[in-house]
DNA sequence: ACAATGATTCAACGTTTCTAGAATAATAGA
DNA sequence: TCTATTATTCTAGAAACGTTGAATCATTGT
């Protein structure tokens, strides 16, 4: 995963509101739920629901396909997974790497 | 972990340059880097550095701690790993959980 | 005490994000 | 077509965020 789209996703997590939303989703599974039971669930209003669940689908974390009237949102799980694992490979491995020399940073022509 | 810290640790990751400052000291190990040295190596300003450090640090993700004229950051690797695991707990669990009836939520007095 | 070095705080500015309410779209049924 | 339902878009204001340069703080060596 590319660092913009890790930021996107965890930017789009960071947020009480959108993190309950989505852990509301993930306990859902595939089912999902439509937009505005989500809405009634959260005690939020149908438009800042929308707001949310629109930015959470911008990022890649939800999926939206409309069912009648309504609109259901549901977790894509392997960009779920691959954030997961991105924040694993790039937060955690406790290990010292030897880094570029800092000369060939500030040695910079006059 | 509370959702609260959560969402104040992914915000503070949410953000290419301190996603970046974040994974450059989990390269660096325990030994971590001093301020200016991050600043130099990320191109940004002193103050800009010092401004996400504290950031990373007033969520719990980086540790600080003064050597003679210079502050070290590190990396808290107990609270990286921490948030990891919330996220796989909470996020990628693919699993059908029965959630409260609708009606105990929307059937409110009057 | 003074000067030099490394880092942070402050002040200011522009940008982005969040929320609420009104208005608009899309669908289904009579 | 008319109405009800479901959801989104629009508008506007408040709040939070990010960056810069100047000023300040802390430490070291002379």
């Amino acid at each position: 995963m590319e660092i913009r789209e890790a930021v996107q996703r965890l930017g789009a997590l960071a947020h009480e509101t959108r993190l309950s939303v989505f852990r509301l989703l993930v306990r859902r599974g595939p089912l999902g739920l439509p937009a505005g039971e989500i809405a009634t669930r959260m005690g939020i209003s149908p438009p800042n629901a929308s707001f949310h669940l629109a930015e959470l689908a911008r990022v890649g974390l939800v999926t939206a396909k409309r069912d009648g009237r309504s609109v259901i949102y549901s977790v894509d799980f392997a960009a779920s997974l691959g954030l997961v694992d991105y924040l694993k490979e790039n937060c955690c491995a406790e290990e010292v790497v030897p880094v570029v020399p800092l000369n060939s940073i500030t040695r910079r022509k006059k």
